[in-house]
DNA sequence: ACGTGTCATGAGAACCATTCTCAGTTGAAC
DNA sequence: GTTCAACTGAGAATGGTTCTCATGACACGT
């Protein structure tokens, strides 16, 4: 129930690095683009580095994970904290938060009405946004 | 817009023993589950060739697939084409098909409202089912 | 019952995101 | 400075999934 007091987590350029653009990018992105990303801008850090610091991030809850359709995992810095969905474009990766404290109310209470436990939901909106759909 | 007329799907064996065994269980299961069944049933199906038949039955709306937790996909014969959701046990695959069509309006409500087209929401439940969790 | 064309199969290679290994590097505390 | 545990990175290993391609077998017409 702890907020993972954890390692002690040293400071290094790395990590800096891979916050930087996790705090400079609006969208949700994968290891591999951020590690191209950092790469590109002269900051390189080693691909299993991204890996490891972005899982320490999500496990301390500095970003949000989610899967693509295709399976990829992707990256965000959200703004809030609190337990909250995305409406991401599949195209962009562009984000909107989304809460809908009726939606957690339902899954919560249709997995106690089957007897399930630890109940846990995914939801995730995906779409086309504005700006992407012009592009034809 | 239309049902996936597509291959002339020849009946095969193999086929048949993929859609057997998937007739046979409730739970979701993996590729890699569903091909070791096959095998310990004298059945044998080549892996490759079980991929080839899930995805086809995929497409074809015959078998709903989700992803777990660490990415694998699942497959599972539902008793309901319409589109539905899944309370699903995270150790046992067992699974209790669920419609919410609250959810389904608010989905597509916050999309509009943001701009985005073309959306299409995840939604699956995980728990620990009543069996599963008496087993300690 | 037989060809015949075509689609299906399967063993193994290829793919690819992710994780692991381990020798060398470097924060940061003393 | 010294010291040492934590960190890094190149490359190897993993593991699910897809691809390749030579071989096999539906199904239709004869």
């Amino acid at each position: 129930m702890s907020e993972t007091p954890a390692a002690p987590a040293r400071m290094t350029r790395q990590r800096a690095a891979v916050a930087e653009v996790l705090g400079d990018t609006d969208e949700f992105r994968s290891a591999q683009q951020l590690h191209e990303l950092l790469r590109s801008r002269g900051d390189s850090v080693g691909l299993a580095t991204v890996y490891r610091t972005l899982q320490a991030l999500a496990d301390g809850g500095e970003v949000d994970v989610l899967r693509a359709e295709d399976g990829e995992s992707l990256y965000r810095r959200c703004a809030r904290r609190e337990h909250h969905h995305h409406l991401v474009c599949r195209s962009c990766g562009r984000t909107v938060e989304i809460d809908g404290p009726t939606v957690e109310a339902w899954a919560t209470q249709v997995g106690a009405t089957h007897g399930f436990d630890d109940i846990e939901h995914t939801i995730e909106l995906w779409g086309t946004c504005a700006t992407c759909r012009e592009r034809v």
